[in-house]
DNA sequence: GATAGTTACTTGCTTATTGCAAGTGATGGC
DNA sequence: GCCATCACTTGCAATAAGCAAGTAACTATC
């Protein structure tokens, strides 16, 4: 991982926004939450992440620690991704993300109560939201 | 505002995303936050925001309701920035994200303790933190 | 053995964005 | 008239995003 020395700042915040300030890792870590492992799964989300983004944003988010792939069959070699420790501690970011859309942009959809209530420790457990 | 229709989907953490998922409009609201308000100060800020990045974001952030632009000269006019309760509200997300990094990146630098005690109304009373 | 299907990517290319460095405009001070 | 200040804009090169098609390694079917 890197050194303080290799970010832009030492700010804890500008180093997060390093990791998942983009548009796209945040749904993959979304994904992850709910369930989702495959490739397959990633792709039947509603905003259609292209092909190519999802490869190279798993990529970097398993390179970060914050997801793991595991193989789930052998011939051919196929990987199934899951959420760290490291990367069920976004968790919360999610949520606070969610509860400011819903104040702030009608319309939006609701997550199911479950996701209010779910910890990153259940996420772990692999329980689904 | 855009329609609901206009996003890439309507899940609400995607919906964020479209909002502030980039490497430099949160920066830019922890800045508001610690009482920054004209260019020189985000300049000021140790990541060295380019100044075309800094000029975009805050069009866009100001287009989205998140901030708004007062002046504070006349000849020339000149403007501050400061956050509306819409941006205000993006601090429980920024002290996630500033909890996420402390646990899992060594060596970042520690916000005041009033970071984490201070509230989205606090920021609208011009509090300083 | 050839063909088709499945899943997980890669590739080539176009478009868009990022960011560097310099420049511009509207003032005031000397 | 020149210089300084502050808030941007501009031109351009580099990088990233994303579209669409393609590839690889299997299995199933005929």
């Amino acid at each position: 991982m890197k050194k303080t020395e290799e970010y832009r700042s030492k700010c804890p915040l500008s180093i997060a926004l390093e990791f998942i300030g983009d548009k796209w890792s945040l749904v993959i870590v979304r994904d992850l939450c709910m369930g989702k492992s495959k490739y397959g799964d990633f792709q039947n989300s509603p905003e259609g992440i292209p092909t190519n983004i999802l490869a190279s944003r798993l990529r970097k988010l398993e390179e970060n620690g914050i997801v793991i792939k595991e193989p789930y069959q052998d011939r051919p070699v196929r990987y199934a991704y899951f959420l760290t420790e490291k990367g069920a501690d976004l968790l919360p970011i999610l949520q606070q993300l969610v509860i400011w859309t819903q104040k702030y942009v009608p319309d939006c959809l609701t997550p199911p109560e479950s996701f209010f209530q779910v910890t990153s420790q259940d996420l772990l457990r692999k329980d689904k939201l």
